[in-house]
DNA sequence: ATATTAGTTTGATATATATCAAAATCCGTG
DNA sequence: CACGGATTTTGATATATATCAAACTAATAT
């Protein structure tokens, strides 16, 4: 869980990136973080469309998103693919490759991004002198196996409408996280990359957005959102 | 990928558990394996039904399965249930607990079962002395989370016969790295399980056992399973 | 500004899977 | 070994979502 921070305020208390606030929270030192600052550095000029990575790709780094947003993808070797994530400010993303020291995703921006670079060895090489951020490291990737839960009870057992609503709810929270409206806010996926996620095809997305609409859960007008009735929606959902 | 190995070879290379065949095969020396038993111990006794955890436990350990098998669940406020996964021999569960100290879901025996106790603050520490178990517990995490990508994959864009081969394969592999068969083999988990864990209905679980037996591609008999066309099989997902 | 293209909404219909129901089979227990 | 409860199979029907299609809107380039 992440504690909001003012966009200000992240803005000060990051040298190159937002490591600091969003991403390592944890009981560090001054000198520990100058530490972790030292190893990582700041990619900039990723635009939509961009791959950060892709599946196949040999692994170096992990990435720590630093503006803007990407989804991740898996390829199937028909060419079907599944979204399986959309990440923003102060992710972590890159912890799939870990495994076979190669990308199993595509990670494409969303929109213009920055990024910053985190090479693995060395961030390992750190946790064994911190048992904070060890600690912290291994906190990061147990949150995205428990994510991805979440994500496997949504795909297995909710119906087309409360896998939109808790796609706006989870959306909601994590803008709130940040600082921002948690009711409203513009989408940076299309209904296409929305429907992969949820496992739904992008019509039944969008009739699922206008039914909200029709019922006054939503104000909804292409990518900006509305939630008008943020305790209706959460009813709505495991309904 | 683990390789292969005798139920002989296991017993004798394993103390109190399967920890340095299966779980932890890397590059320990003999002395690093002592002190990675030392601080495990086996647990005895899990009966079919049985919680090795809770949703809502707090969080000490990991658990490396010795003996028999289990299923992990998260469970929604209104009591739907979704099965996470069914983890066998030689596979770690506890990954979820990392994140907030407290376990996300259930771990229940399907079987009469033993599982070693890995202390996960013993394990932190002897990971930050052993660059090799460190390396390794990193890619057990990872690993978790490129098999939640594969499900997501599966219950985002599969039909229904699709996720059943996709499971069938799933376990055939899964086997045949424990030098078991990997054509014949009984299943541990009811069709609602099944169900669960696919995103189906029992009824269409049965249904699709059903079509394949027709087709051929498999002989099944209730709980036990021959694959008898692998290749066709494999043909069946991504088609 | 206008044309062109990509993305979104909405409607009509098809289809895969769920639901409801009953019979058959399996399995543990007395 | 037989009983009773749980699980599995199979059938008939209902329903949610996909598919196909067209109109509409927004974004981008000329």
């Amino acid at each position: 869980m992440q504690r909001p921070v003012s966009p200000s305020r992240l803005k000060i208390a990051c040298s190159n990136c937002n490591l600091r606030e969003l991403c390592l929270p944890v009981g560090l030192s001054e000198d520990e973080m100058q530490l972790l600052d030292e190893i990582s550095h700041l990619k900039r000029g990723y635009a939509r469309g961009d791959y950060l990575y892709r599946s196949g790709d040999k692994f170096q780094a992990l990435y720590a998103i630093h503006s803007g947003s990407f989804k991740t993808q898996v390829l199937h070797e028909d060419g079907r693919e599944q979204v399986t994530g959309f990440q923003m400010v102060g992710e972590i993303i890159g912890l799939d490759a870990i495994s076979t020291e190669h990308h199993t995703c595509d990670a494409v921006a969303l929109e213009d991004s920055e990024v910053c670079e985190l090479p693995f060895d060395k961030l390992e090489a750190l946790s064994r002198e911190m048992p904070s951020l060890q600690r912290h490291l291994h906190k990061i990737m147990s949150r995205e196996i428990v994510r991805d839960q979440g994500i496997m009870l949504l795909l297995g057992s909710m119906r087309a409408e409360e896998r939109l609503a808790a796609f706006l709810l989870n959306l909601s929270q994590r803008f709130a996280a940040r600082g921002l409206s948690p009711t409203s806010f513009q989408l940076r996926m299309s209904r296409r990359e929305i429907g992969s996620y949820l496992g739904l095809k992008l019509e039944t997305v969008s009739r699922a957005f206008s039914h909200f609409q029709e019922d006054g859960l939503i104000s909804v007008k292409v990518r900006s959102v509305e939630i008008l009735d943020l305790p209706r929606l959460h009813g709505f959902v495991g309904k």
